[in-house]
DNA sequence: CTCTATTGACTACGTTTGTAATCTCATTAC
DNA sequence: GTAATGAGATTACAAACGTAGTCAATAGAG
């Protein structure tokens, strides 16, 4: 289900994940400023998304309102167990090792991991 | 520095980065039982690689042996970044959690996130 | 009622990717 | 020494992607 969205997809899919259900014209309002993407290259890219099965249109008089179909938590859990399977044998924990190394954790990420694993400790007994 | 790998580009790094350098039909035969690629496509790819920077190849008589320029570590780290950024503005702890609710993680990966956290926290200061 | 602006549908077109096939040249098996 | 084999180089070709343009219908502007 939902065949895999490439960057640009993920660009429309996060305003929709921000707010929605959202015309076509207005997904490419929020978007112009940061892609300069004209009205008709989202149009395609919305187009895309709804075969792809991620985004689902209702009719609102003659134009479309666009929603998300996954939300944007299923999709950083896929993505996220993805990448996790492809570099590490599905393991987190290397992830997080290299995470680290490349300084993509500051002192906040650390306390806030500590806090997860925590939790994580108490759910799973 | 060295674009984007694709999967199936990526497949044929990890073999280099199992053992190298190996000419392209060593490649193409470690590849073979999980792929059922031709010896031809493990070829196009590999001078996909070395034109994208990622791998660099060497004469040996009249053929040529090729070795990574990228590690997998330097991959997975920028890999990991990346979609830490695109999810979740860099940060990753969420990215932890959401592979979590995956069942990404086992209680092992659990203890090895602990003691990396350990870690981590004494070399922060 | 006619003109225009907007909308969805369809089409376009160059690039990248997946997956090879062909061509050319050198070597090895007779 | 000629034929087959194996290497890289070049070319192929459909599907996916990035980025639109064109067309037809319709809803407002006046």
């Amino acid at each position: 289900m939902s065949k895999q969205i490439t960057k640009a997809e993920f660009q429309v899919m996060d305003v929709l994940w921000a707010e929605s259900p959202l015309a076509a014209s207005t997904v490419a309002d929020r978007l112009a400023t940061e892609t300069g993407w004209s009205l008709k290259t989202v149009k395609t890219l919305l187009s895309r998304l709804v075969e792809k099965g991620a985004l689902r249109h209702e009719p609102d008089g003659r134009r479309f309102l666009y929603h998300p179909k996954v939300t944007r938590d299923a999709y950083a859990r896929r993505a996220a167990k993805g990448l996790a399977d492809q570099l590490f044998g599905g393991r987190a924990a290397p992830l997080v090792a290299h995470l680290a190394e490349g300084d993509g954790l500051s002192d906040d990420d650390l306390r806030e991991l500590e806090a997860l694993l925590e939790e994580l400790k108490r759910d799973s007994h």
